[in-house]
RNA sequence: GGGGAGAUACCAAAGUGGCCAACUGGGGCAGACUGUAAAUCUGUUGUCGUACGACUUCGGAGGUUCGAAUCCUCCUCUCCCCA
């Protein structure tokens, strides 16, 4: 993989790059849309490209080795042809899932014991099963196992916490040197900073990181649930620290005034579920600021659903029909919100990078931040 | 014509002397959602008040009772069965 910083914004540590993989180029800062089984929720790849402008989006380790396993993936030579998606893609290890189903796994030296969300059976993820399972997947950026950890942590657990992540990724590089790619294509191994809400355990991690030269570094451990503001100090401390001339890849955010603001701060790339998840609850993003079209005041409005939207629903469905989709429980309208966001996502950082080339980026991002909170 | 059942909030439906401004579901209204166990979850839904609370409600009119959606009388309406 090779990163190519192109330009740099004067007011800011913002930046834009080209980020090159097997599967396509990837132009920064840049949206990854989230897939976790396999699948971008209600979107067909083809509108994921045409319309949505997606240039790589995310798989989920633990997610696709349960379901539908790793032997039907293998049987299919990887990810990409078994979902039919042949740009890039990223997968997560599991780390995400150490936080989020807390309550059905055990955290261990060696590793992290599932409990099977589906069947309740038991699986045990070690930072080097899952870079064996994410050469399976085939995905052209591998995650490092890493402890999310929770909001709030006291300190000591969060420095236990972030140890054991620095242990893992010890082991994962060994096994991701010591392996190779299964179907031809070139994969990549990003580690992940952790360290909490904490100054100094930020800094200690993004040290230790960045002294494994990785070809890109991620940024975990953030948007669960602390202050924004912690969350913009914790990347300030970090950014300053990872290398420049690597791509940063902040895990899981976020609104898009976090990924502006993060963008300010030198973070290249981004995923969320927020797009498509709020999407399919009725919250629509707009370069005016929110829309919850369940709402009863978009009854009868049937201007399009927005105006400045880059797919073809911003313009073919009204506000009032998308909101009888709703009302209606028709999935139609979940797909159409998902797809709506996913482009305004995408539009978003892309407008980022022009205003970056453009040297106009801290400005303009000031402008639409205001915006962007607006409710509609 | 004879026999029976019933009428509760927007709808459906529980409640059958005080713990009832009234279970529950739907519908309505609003909110949440950040590396997806989510096409999910939460709140609210008589009126007024931020709240403690106050006031008006269970087909209608009377009555019994300290107290009635609940018991009694009459009235109105609906449904079912038989002829």
């Amino acid at each position: 993989m090779e990163f190519k910083i192109e330009n740099k914004d004067r007011g800011s540590a913002a930046r834009s790059g080209i980020l090159k993989t097997s599967h396509g180029e990837i132009q920064t800062p840049i949206f990854m849309p989230v897939g976790t089984v396999g699948s971008v929720k209600g979107i067909y790849h083809r509108d994921l490209t045409n319309e949505v402008k997606a240039e790589i989006i995310l798989g989920n380790t633990y997610h696709l080795y349960l379901r539908p396993g790793l032997e039907i993936i293998k049987s299919a030579g990887g990810l990409h042809k078994f979902s039919s998606w042949d740009g890039p893609i990223l997968t997560d290890s599991g780390g995400y899932q150490v936080f989020s189903l807390a309550e059905n796994r055990k955290l261990k030296e060696e590793g992290a014991e599932f409990k099977s969300h589906i069947d309740g059976s038991k699986h045990f993820f070690t930072p080097e099963n899952v870079v064996d399972i994410q050469r399976i997947l085939g995905s052209d950026i591998m995650m490092a196992l890493d402890e999310c950890t929770p909001y709030p942590s006291d300190y000591n657990y969060a420095k236990k916490s972030m140890e054991l992540t620095h242990r893992w990724l010890e082991r994962g590089i060994e096994q991701f040197k010591k392996t190779q790619p299964l179907y031809g294509h070139r994969q990549t191994f990003f580690p992940i900073v952790q360290g909490s809400t904490y100054t100094d355990l930020r800094k200690i991690s993004a040290e230790t990181i960045a002294k494994h030269d990785a070809e890109g570094n991620a940024i975990g451990g953030l948007s669960v649930g602390e202050p924004e503001e912690d969350m913009y100090e914790m990347l300030e401390v970090v950014t300053n620290i990872l290398p420049l001339e690597k791509p940063r890849y902040l895990m899981g955010v976020g609104t898009p005034v976090n990924i502006l603001e993060a963008i300010a701060l030198g973070v290249d790339m981004f995923d969320c579920v927020m797009p498509t998840r709020n999407g399919r609850n009725g919250m629509l993003f707009t370069s005016e600021g929110i829309i919850n079209i369940k709402n009863q005041k978009w009854k009868n409005d049937f201007s399009p659903i927005d105006e400045n939207g880059i797919t073809f629903v911003d313009k073919t469905y009204s506000k009032s029909y998308l909101r009888h989709l709703f009302v209606a429980g028709e999935m139609l309208g979940a797909q159409i919100a998902s797809l709506h966001n996913l482009g305004f996502y995408l539009w978003l950082v892309k407008e980022a990078r022009k205003k970056i080339e453009e040297n106009n980026f801290s400005e303009w991002k000031n402008r639409m931040v205001q915006k962007l909170s607006n409710r509609l």
